[in-house]
DNA sequence: TCTAAAGTATGACAATTATCATATTTTAAT
DNA sequence: ATTAAAATATGATAATTGTCATACTTTAGA
């Protein structure tokens, strides 16, 4: 049972607001987990009963259209918090969790975490604000789900990819998402999203190095995705 | 000025935690306002300082994109409260909100509602938990934009509209949008949208009364919508 | 009441995107 | 190392959706 203290978990998520009295009540409480890449931290329909702390690796949150297609609607990073909102909605998971890499978190029990809430008010308050910045982001995402083509959002999503996740030392981008993921990302058809791949690798706005994509000129593809 | 005690939103809201004499601090410093159909609460980037409490009429939140499309990401009904988002982010408002109907609306300096927040911990809960199922929302609507037809998400969003806001005695749909509107709820062409009405209509699942939809076949649009 | 403007409707066509087929390459398991 | 399965890639084609043009209808204001 490792401490909490120093974990990077504490440094970027709502926990910072945590004194040391009660990180010493949730290193006592938690449970770590190693999840493998390609296995669920939960599913769809579970209920979680507590959150998540991504400690390494990360992980996409789908959802299962009626169409029988994986919809990501989320990546989450090292430092970040799973399962806030069924948590606080006492509902079952509305996503799926996956691991995209090999996985270090650790798991803290609801009832703990419902004590915070009603001692530590800037605790509360971070969370609110993590959950309403998530709902900003659902909102426009949407947004571009409705209103762009996906030439449009192919272009957005890889800036996002290589912004957020980083490169390689041979400047592909550092996270590994297959087409099929890729194209979940951005919502539509494996094959599309391979062809526009393609195309873009014609252009010359993004080079293809074996599956491993390499941006080539941001600036041009920043224009593209408007 | 008006008691806050009995008033709708208070039955329907966050605010029904609040007891008597915080209820009585907000009708101290609220302000009303009628809004007429057409008219803005307040804009996308604006500062909102407080929150709306919405008495009377339904209102859309929408986002200009950049194709210079509107996108409806949301329809308020009275009882409900608007602005919370951008009052916990400390942020401009993300969003547009417009008047579909003549609206009475309340104003509630953010001063006064976060000490709610520190003193009232249901409050705080209720609050977390509407953003919350906002933010469900939002990853479900994401879900459909990104994986369902224009079709689907037509004959989806005539369903919701029956079901939220109810029929006239004609049994028309009582909420009244233009094609334009509809057509910025389900993120399509205005002209899609209207020839899709035309067609659910040569099909016999709904009645165009002028501008006015009722629903025929409700079990076939909602088997349409999947 | 008349008229201009806005909203609704439809056709023609082009662009985008999905689907199915198939080939090639990579990966993983025996 | 070999082979089957999975992932990537591309072509052909069909379906969906957007755009532009135009006509008709309703609405609001002079």
């Amino acid at each position: 049972m490792s401490k909490c203290e120093q974990c990077i978990v504490r440094q970027f998520s709502s926990l910072k607001a945590l004194g040391k009295e009660e990180l010493l009540k949730i290193a006592e409480c938690k449970t770590s987990y190693t999840i493998k890449k390609g296995e669920p931290v939960f599913e769809e329909g579970e209920m979680t009963n507590g959150i998540y702390c991504v400690k390494d690796g990360v992980c996409k949150l789908s959802k299962l259209s009626s169409n029988g297609k994986d919809q990501i609607v989320k990546l989450v990073k090292p430092g970040e918090l799973l399962g806030q909102r069924s948590m606080i909605s006492e509902e079952p998971a509305n996503l799926s969790a996956v691991a995209l890499e090999d996985m270090e978190v650790c798991f803290i029990p609801r009832t703990e975490i419902m004590q915070f809430f009603n001692q530590n008010n800037q605790f509360s308050m971070n969370v609110m604000k993590t959950i309403c910045g998530d709902l900003k982001d659902a909102d426009e995402h949407m947004v571009n789900m409705a209103q762009k083509s996906v030439k449009e959002r192919l272009a957005g999503t890889l800036i996002y990819l290589e912004e957020t996740f980083g490169k390689e030392a041979d400047d592909t981008l550092r996270l590994q998402l297959s087409r099929e993921e890729l194209a979940g990302m951005i919502g539509t058809a494996t094959e599309s999203c391979i062809r526009l791949l393609s195309e873009l690798n014609k252009n010359n706005l993004i080079e293809l190095v074996g599956k491993r994509i390499k941006i080539i000129d941001k600036a041009k593809l920043r224009r593209l995705s408007e």
